[in-house]
DNA sequence: GTTCGGATAAACACGC
DNA sequence: TGCGTGTTTATCCGAA
């Protein structure tokens, strides 16, 4: 196959390695959104959620890694609203948005979804959801692929390049880490996969934000329209 | 116009 | 041998 470079492109990993990552690690930085109210989307989709964390945890496994208080629906590191599955429904590209609102009154995101439609999240974004939502928090590439067909029907459907697209982020971002099993400690099937917990931060940010701007954009929505 | 992040495709190696 | 997994490279596109 021909070249049609005479040098390295410029987001080449070559050129620029792991430069997504490094952008994470910047991002927590970032200013935080006053009024996010990530908790009021709907609840329950494909699975309910008292079947799924009802249940005790594994040990040490308390999902939002701490008994929930209001500080705790703030604290970044916390995972509570990704919990409620409603937040995980199939949503629309993101809007532009420039400026943050103050406040927000989100409306349920089915009432204007097609559930068939792409996620706005990206790859790794749905990786760190998959991953998050284990109970050991840690999951295979099976794991992985299974939790996104669960979640997004998007992906039910669609062809299976985009599986080739998480083992892809998986393998390029520092912010998953390989954790191989006992005895393979070679490529081969069956590693588990975990979230480095220096990059949680900033995928949890991220998340957040686009969470963050769809949540405005239905609730402008929703305003206009109805 | 440039840079960057993300998505996608493809090739390849490896292990089961 | 085939398949799944993991890595790497290349390219395209949209946004900043």
């Amino acid at each position: 196959m021909e070249k049609h470079t005479q040098a390295l492109p410029p987001h080449s990993p070559l050129h620029s390695p792991r430069s997504d990552s490094e952008a994470l690690s910047r991002s927590p930085s970032l200013p935080q959104p006053a009024a996010v109210q990530l908790t009021s989307f709907p609840s329950s989709r494909t699975t309910p959620a008292s079947d799924l964390y009802s249940a005790p945890r594994a040990s040490g496994g308390s999902h939002c890694l701490s008994p929930s208080t209001v500080s705790d629906q703030d604290d970044l590191t916390c995972l509570s609203w990704l919990h409620q599955r409603g937040n995980l429904l199939p949503l629309q590209p993101l809007p532009k948005i420039t400026t943050l609102p103050q406040t927000l009154d989100p409306i349920p995101v089915q009432q204007l979804l097609s559930s068939t439609d792409k996620p706005p999240y990206s790859f790794s974004s749905l990786i760190f959801m998959a991953i998050e939502d284990s109970p050991e928090k840690r999951l295979p590439v099976k794991g992985i692929y299974q939790w996104i067909v669960d979640n997004f029907p998007y992906y039910r459907e669609a062809p299976g390049g985009w599986r080739n697209s998480v083992r892809h982020n998986l393998s390029l971002s520092k912010s998953f880490q390989r954790i191989h099993r006992d005895k393979s400690q070679s490529v081969g099937k069956g590693s588990l996969w975990r979230v480095c917990p220096e990059y949680r931060p900033a995928l949890l940010e991220v998340l957040r934000k686009t969470h963050y701007c769809h949540h405005t954009n239905s609730s402008l929505l929703n305003k206009r329209v109805l």
